[in-house]
DNA sequence: ACTTTTCTGTTAATCGTTTTACAGTTAAAC
DNA sequence: GTTTAACTGTAAAACGATTAACAGAAAAGT
């Protein structure tokens, strides 16, 4: 309990000046007089005044609010992404709020509805699964808004960000392949989200095309413990498998924890090729070969295309910005005795590139 | 660009009654009959009325916000934290902003002031060195606020949250000890902040104690690339050590990665102790042996905290609480052929109690 | 010398809520 | 049967910024 912070008035009254003044020295909108300036900013200085948000935002009905919506901020995944938009954000003098949905469609909507209350200059969501909530299709026509990750580009009803998931998914097997491997077990966290179906669809392609029958798929749901009991409870009742691809986060942790639980070694008992590139999977004796994405990047393209609807007006068809995976090979795919062809170090996947007729600067994917 | 928002007017109207029985309704302030109070609900869902934030808090003066800012939000530390407080705020009917530091204190001041413009009715920070940023100071009086984790507790300037660090750094290397270690090296990211200092001296103290001189310090700084890359060139200069503590996530991947880069086997060749407990540990071969921190504990704990304060208005003296990390034992480090006393499978710290005059709940601490 | 433009600053209305003060109605108390 | 109290609802004044409309002075144009 202090003082009450001072408000526009008394820095006018102090400066000597009318309160619009006080106004347009902070929002710079208008021209002001070099020393009413200075004399403004210090008797600003010498109250401790700050603009504040609420009366401002309300007169102006504008806000300078970003809205972030994930599924997970504890999932490195999410948080990157999540820092990134929080910084340029920031540098272009917004301000980021952030839900996490739990992964639970009912906090989901409620926490889109506390979001929405800030009534945000724009909307960043990465639902928790495909049935994208009613809520977002409602608002969709008064916030810009993008999607990013989890939403299968085919429905979507605003912009998106994503990785081709089912080209990642393909090479994941076809690496998998091209080590010897055919003995391959896909273990994804949930087939119902968009980006995890589609990795598994299309390894599951690739290895139906190759050995001619459909790869066991065991869903290991999105916490690392009940996957970890899955797997073991899996790894018990059947031979170990020859390769594991493992389609998330969790889904790796969960498979390898089960592995360490069973004494299984790897690569020499069993490969493993995990989604997603965290620090930890290199500081290991055998690396964990992995799919990455580029979430700097995608981090990036949300961004630029959010601000290029906040800016303009005019609406224009829904946009899908598509990124490419990269295979990282490390160690814990073991070469078996009778190779097909040999893989390269880095194998960058085919790049997809986008028809963009509304926004050049978007063809430049990388 | 849609139709814009439905004010409380619109909805007074539509139910046929007064604006501030709407704000009623909704507030829950005044009893409002039955009949009305439905007709009211009933005009809100039709138009879709949200109360607008920005209004409401500029009104009431009240505002439900939690400003939340921490180093990085990509340590999954942190991450933790936020999230559960974020769960927690947002049950009491808090929203929470989050914003992260990059671990510069720069970064830190700038953001502290985006901060602050929403008026939050609460903050809690985590600080990102031990020097206390002078805004924190003026803010401290008007803001109901708390400190978590990195923080001396001598010198705090408002309540405080932490592990007895110093313990914990000496647990550490009690187990190391016990083990038959001497060669022991510590791997800090900064001596700077205040909980790794902390924990580097009890531990060196400890090892002083029992070699009877002080054990190496290599500070590793907060990024897991510059770290690795420091803690290798040290590999080269120097016989492997035989034990290596590692006092922060980021220094224990460093290390590992180090490690692995340069084959050294663990613990066969070298054993690790590491501080933070996240799933990828025990998700490894050789589990990695750890300090953990009860980090939900500690979230639930500054919540509380925030609570009182945001609740008394009555000032009352800085009151740090004050958790007990424990030793969580895995495979990573390894018994040589001389031991001295045997150790437990799960050792707890010592407990230590803060006295608590003036809010009695706070002694269960867990 | 008079009009026009430009520049800079002010006055006062306004945003959508909350809340104080008050009014009307009904129930309880005497 | 009048007074008190207890309920519920309303009208209207805030809250602190922004901004449209305006005003006065200086500069420029004719």
């Amino acid at each position: 309990m202090g003082t009450k912070k001072p408000s526009i008035k008394e820095v006018a009254a102090l400066a000597g000046v009318s309160t619009a003044t006080v106004s347009n020295v902070f929002s710079g909108r208008k021209p002001v007089n070099d020393v009413l300036r200075k004399s403004v900013q210090s008797a600003a200085e010498a109250l401790g005044y700050q603009v504040d948000r609420a009366a401002s935002q309300l007169r102006s009905g504008r806000t300078r609010v970003i809205a972030v919506l994930v599924p997970d901020l504890t999932d490195n995944f999410f948080a990157t992404i999540v820092t990134s938009l929080e910084n340029r954000a920031f540098d272009e003098g917004y301000d980021v709020i952030v839900a996490s949905s739990r992964n639970e469609p009912s906090v989901e909507s409620s926490r889109l509805n506390a979001l929405m209350s800030w009534r945000p200059a724009g909307l960043i969501v990465v639902p928790c699964s495909d049935i994208i909530p009613p809520e977002l299709v409602a608002i969709k026509s008064s916030v810009p808004m993008v999607l990013v990750d989890r939403v299968s580009v085919q429905n979507a009803i605003a912009d998106t960000v994503t990785i081709h998931n089912r080209d990642a998914g393909e090479v994941a097997a076809r690496h998998l392949l091209e080590m010897g491997h055919t003995d391959i077990v896909l273990a994804p966290s949930h087939l119902s989200f968009p980006p995890i179906g589609e990795r598994a669809e299309g390894a599951s392609a690739i290895i139906e095309g190759y050995t001619l029958k459909k790869p066991k798929i065991i869903e290991l749901g999105s916490d690392v413990d009940g996957g970890k009991r899955i797997f073991a409870g899996f790894l018990e009742r059947n031979p170990i498998p020859g390769a594991v691809i493992a389609f998330t986060n969790v889904a790796t942790l969960s498979v390898l924890s089960a592995c360490a639980e069973h004494h299984i070694d790897i690569p020499g008992r069993t490969s493993i090729l995990a989604f997603d590139d965290y620090a930890w999977m290199a500081a290991r004796k055998t690396g964990l070969t992995a799919i990455r994405q580029p979430v700097d990047d995608m981090a990036s393209a949300a961004w630029r295309r959010l601000r290029f609807r906040m800016d303009s007006d005019e609406p224009s068809p829904a946009l899908p910005t598509i990124f490419n995976a990269s295979l990282v090979v490390r160690d814990s795919v073991r070469q078996l005795p009778m190779p097909k062809m040999k893989g390269s170090k880095v194998r960058e996947l085919k790049r997809v590139e986008v028809p963009n007729p509304h926004d050049a600067e978007e063809k430049k994917i990388h």
